[in-house]
DNA sequence: ATTGAAACGGATCTAGC
DNA sequence: GCTAGATCCGTTTCAAT
């Protein structure tokens, strides 16, 4: 839903810092839904957020605007792809200095292999999760990139046998309101009795 | 983009197993594009993939009635949530039996702030990512959540400092043909000079 | 049988109240 | 803020290869 939208100069208004006293109710709602399927119409979303469609057309508008919704994606099976192999690994380096630290993320930043990367503490300096089709396609990743960017000292790889939970969606409970809509919203028109009972 | 499909009973008729036979460079393509923006309009990503926004519809459609392409989701700023701690867990079970494992990942699969959970091969039996708000939170966690569960043996937290990388798309290098395009698609009416000249 | 193009219906988005 | 209408796009149908 939702083709095109400028994305002006102006980022997060809201969010950053304290989102709880910012987010109020429907856009903590709207983010539940879209989280879970943003191929969802409108009307459905103003149906299960408690409101009416064009409030959740403005809001989910001022999300994105805002940063808040960075953009939608589509999840991809990745046995579909033949991505049955998860590892993880621990990367140390040489010397912990900024430039290393750049020269570092730069280089990972530029494999698609490398799902997510993370600057520890304690034990390593990198925790990164690669995906690959099979143990010789991860061979050829450490030996081709891994162990040719200059400064890292040592690897420790895991490998998962099973990948047991995957999710992109964000938990929202700790912000308070969530529950299946706080009815505060699309009021019908007449009165039972009127012109056009439905049901 | 696209609002109902039904998904029928069959699932997986391309995909799994050997996938770089079954998926042709358009599907690649498409997978690529919708990886990235799922919001994309039917022109756009038939000239992006160099097709016919016909072909692509239909091509969508069969990657999502087999599953390759399983949803789209709106990816939320953490930040916005004010979720900026990413913890990584290994959890160790005192008994491997199918029964404790499957024990665990009941419980698990209800948490919302777990992100991910592998069962890993080596030290620990899983290795866990919860993202939180801060550390208190991640003790309420551990204390309510995580060692309430009967089996857990012993528990080893490592905290990520900084999310260096974190994507969604998976890699498509491995299945070949991917480049911006192959050029085999629409190909205009009428050729310079002849009717017909193919060229 | 497969593919491209054009009509349809419905949704998004915008302007007005 | 909600309602109503203009516009755009996903979906279906149909014709041609």
């Amino acid at each position: 839903m939702c083709r095109r939208f400028g994305i002006p100069v102006r980022r997060s208004v809201i969010s950053r810092k304290n989102p709880s006293t910012e987010l109020d109710p429907l856009s903590i709602r709207l983010i539940e839904l879209m989280q879970k399927d943003s191929d969802i119409g409108l009307a459905e979303l103003a149906e299960a957020a408690g409101a009416t469609p064009s409030s959740c057309w403005r809001r989910l508008d001022e999300l994105r605007k805002t940063g808040v919704i960075q953009r939608s994606v589509a999840v991809i099976d990745p046995a579909a792809l033949g991505l049955t192999v998860n590892v993880f690994v621990q990367v140390t380096l040489e010397k912990q200095n900024e430039a290393a630290l750049r020269a570092f993320q730069n280089r990972i930043a530029r494999r698609p292999e490398v799902m997510e990367c993370y600057l520890m503490s304690g034990d390593a300096d990198y925790l990164l999760r690669v995906v690959v089709e099979d143990l010789a396609q991860y061979h050829r990743f450490v030996v081709d990139h891994l162990t040719t960017i200059p400064g890292v000292a040592n690897l420790r790889s895991s490998f998962a046998l099973d990948q047991v939970k995957y999710t992109t969606a964000l938990p929202t409970e700790h912000l308070g309101a969530s529950r299946p809509a706080a009815r505060t919203a699309p009021r019908k028109k007449a009165g039972p009795g009127g012109k056009g009972a439905k049901a």
